[in-house]
DNA sequence: TCCTTATTAGGATTTAATCTTATTAAAAGA
DNA sequence: TCTTTTAATAAGATTAAATCCTAATAAGGA
C-alpha cells in the first residue's frame, strides 16, 4: 500500500479544477473550509505538493510572494504585475529548446526551466497615468 | 536630503563584491556581525533592497528558498540544484528579445524577465549514481 | 469485519522578511 | 566648527509562508 485517496485530496484538487486561478495555498484554504470546515492548513499544503509531485497540478514560484498553485492546460509562462503583485497567464510557446541555449553545462542535469516575467498589468497601468497626471 | 551614505551600506556592499557568491541574506548577516557585531538584521535586509534599486547588486528569487544576492557582472541566469538546493551560474546569452516572442500582451507593459533552471548538480549527480549501485 | 499504517486535525514551530520605536549619526547650513 | 534636521540604525517584536509534531482517524488489503 503506497498512496491512499483521501477525501481532502479530493476536495482540494477539484476546488483548483473549479477555480482555474493561481491560488495561493492558503487562499485555496480560505475557499476550502468553508464547505469543509474541519480540513487543516497542513493537509492543504501537504496535499499540493503531493499533487505538483503526481504531476496533476503545477506549482508557480513567484518572487516576493507565495507560491501560487495551477490547474493544468498547456505549457505557458506567467508576468507577475509589480505594482498589483498579481499573477497573469502569458500567451507564448513554451521554449523546448532552452537547454541547449546553455554553452557550458558544466557537468549539470537539465530537467526544466521556470520564467516569469515582470511587468505591469493593464488595470495598473491605467492607473498609474491618472496618478502622473495629478 | 534624500540619501545618505552609511559605513554599513558600505560594509554590506564590500562584503557582497569580497564573496563573489549567491548568498541570502542572511548568510551574509553572519559574515559581517562577526567583524561588525552591533549590525542589526533588519539593515542587512533594508540595505539590500536598497542597492538592489540602486542597481549595485541583483536579488536573484529562488523557488522553495530565501532570496540570493549578487555582485554584478554581466547578465546571465542560474540553476538550482533540486538535489542540494544550492544556486550555480549558467553561461547562457540574455535573452534579450525574449517579450518579442509574447503573442499577445493583452496591454501588459514588459520590463524584464527571470529564467531559473531546474537540475541536479555535478557533485549530488555523482552520488545519486553511487547511491543507486548501492 | 478486522488490521495495518498512511493520512489527518490542530496547534506548535521554523524560516524569511519586515515592522516598531527610541536612539544615533550623516550632512547641510550657520 | 557647531548646530540642526531627519534619514538610518539597533534590537527585539511581528508577520507571513510553510512545515513539523503527535494523537486520532480512516483507507483499503486480508
Amino acid at each position: 500500500m503506497i498512496q491512499r485517496n483521501t477525501i481532502q485530496c479530493s476536495v482540494i484538487l477539484k476546488k483548483i479544477n473549479e477555480l482555474k486561478a493561481h491560488v495561493t495555498a492558503d487562499e485555496l484554504y480560505e475557499a476550502i473550509v468553508s464547505e469543509y470546515p474541519s480540513i487543516s492548513r497542513a493537509t492543504v499544503y501537504r496535499n499540493l505538493n503531493k499533487l505538483v509531485e503526481m504531476g496533476k497540478i503545477r506549482k508557480v514560484s513567484v518572487p516576493n510572494g507565495a507560491d501560487r498553485f495551477d490547474y493544468l492546460c498547456c505549457d505557458h509562462y506567467h508576468v507577475k504585475c509589480r505594482l498589483c503583485g498579481q499573477l497573469f497567464d502569458v500567451e507564448m510557446d513554451y521554449i523546448a529548446d532552452l537547454k541547449q541555449r546553455i554553452k557550458d553545462a558544466h557537468g549539470f542535469e537539465f530537467f526544466g526551466h521556470n520564467i516569469i516575467f515582470d511587468g505591469i498589468c493593464p488595470a495598473c497601468g491605467k492607473t498609474k497615468i491618472k496618478e502622473n497626471k495629478k
